[in-house]
DNA sequence: TTGGAATGTCAACAAGGCTGACGTAAGCTG
DNA sequence: CAGCTTACGTCAGCCTTGTTGACATTCCAA
């Protein structure tokens, strides 16, 4: 697997951003932009006593208002007992409520109160602006390869959840 | 700052992506492929007694071989105490070789073994595997744009610790 | 020589992952 | 109806990885 390292290089320029090197940059590109775009929210995180798993919970009952506990659990890929604690401090707190299905009353539907909205807000304005300005800095062009690299790193269940995701606007 | 929400999108096609509901979507890929950016050597770590923070540690003592630990902890982000109990470890067992600086005494330079060494390719062959199957997918204009965004999105103090490593070689 | 920088260590704590086990209510199926 | 399965919650315990605070050591530099 670590072979190839310079095979590729002379094959002409058009392999130049297959490099072992290339590769790396990307690697630590990503490494360091990620600690960018959670920044802003664990700030104002950090002010509550709230930590950047509520953020995740709220941003997709947000997103999938009304979602199952079991749907959200897969999106994001946690334990229940992990997503429960979480959740039980929101809905404690009155951010998150939580009611029993209508259909299959097993289930419990999450939704955003108004408190939940506010935060809500709070953070993605924090998280969008930056990525709004990484956006405009780097031109249209750019963001759609961001796009397309970014959704060819997924796997095939996370690709899946990110396209169930585009385009739900509920 | 939630304002300018469909402001932009009546401007014409080319500022289509600065919608939130684009930012959104960035957000949200940013999330997910960032979860396969580090399931490939999670899994590998998860065999051993180590996590992610070894890993960091590790591909950085890689990148800049010979570094001090204070150099370590501004290039990592955390305290000195959370490394320091990594590094400790990894030092244990023979991963990393911590020497006594010579101009400086009070310096350590971190190294890592025969055994870091190994260890440190079988991680980044795995996560260099997957990003070679994005690049490769997305294509060379993808990846420029993917690079540029992700530069964007970094803080200053982020941007010249990448662009330091950028250069570096050693 | 003394202050401060670089490093390390101990202790305590919290967030947020995980597994395993168990309970309850509700739905489904033979 | 009886019994299995599903959805959810919860308790207990463990791990990694982050945090602060306090303190010791070593050594450079003014």
């Amino acid at each position: 697997m670590s072979d190839g390292r310079m095979a590729q290089v002379y094959r002409g320029e058009s392999l130049l951003f297959l490099t072992d090197e290339q590769l790396r940059q990307g690697i630590e590109a990503m490494f360091f932009a990620y600690r960018g775009f959670t920044a802003d929210p664990d700030r104002i995180l950090g002010e509550m006593a709230y930590g950047r798993a509520h953020h995740r919970a709220i941003h997709f009952i947000n997103r999938v208002s009304g979602t199952t506990v079991n749907n959200l659990l897969a999106i994001l890929g946690v334990t229940k007992q992990s997503l429960n604690r979480v959740l039980r401090t929101l809905i404690a707190e009155g951010l998150v409520e939580s009611r029993v299905g209508t259909i299959d009353k097993r289930e419990r539907h999450l939704f955003l109160t108004e408190a939940g909205h506010e935060l809500e807000t709070r953070l993605s304005d924090a998280q969008r602006a930056r990525m709004r300005a990484a956006f405009r800095d780097a031109g249209p062009e750019a963001v759609a390869g961001f796009k397309q690299v970014l959704e060819a790193m997924m796997d095939s269940d996370m690709r899946n959840a990110y396209a169930k995701m585009r385009g739900n606007t509920t």
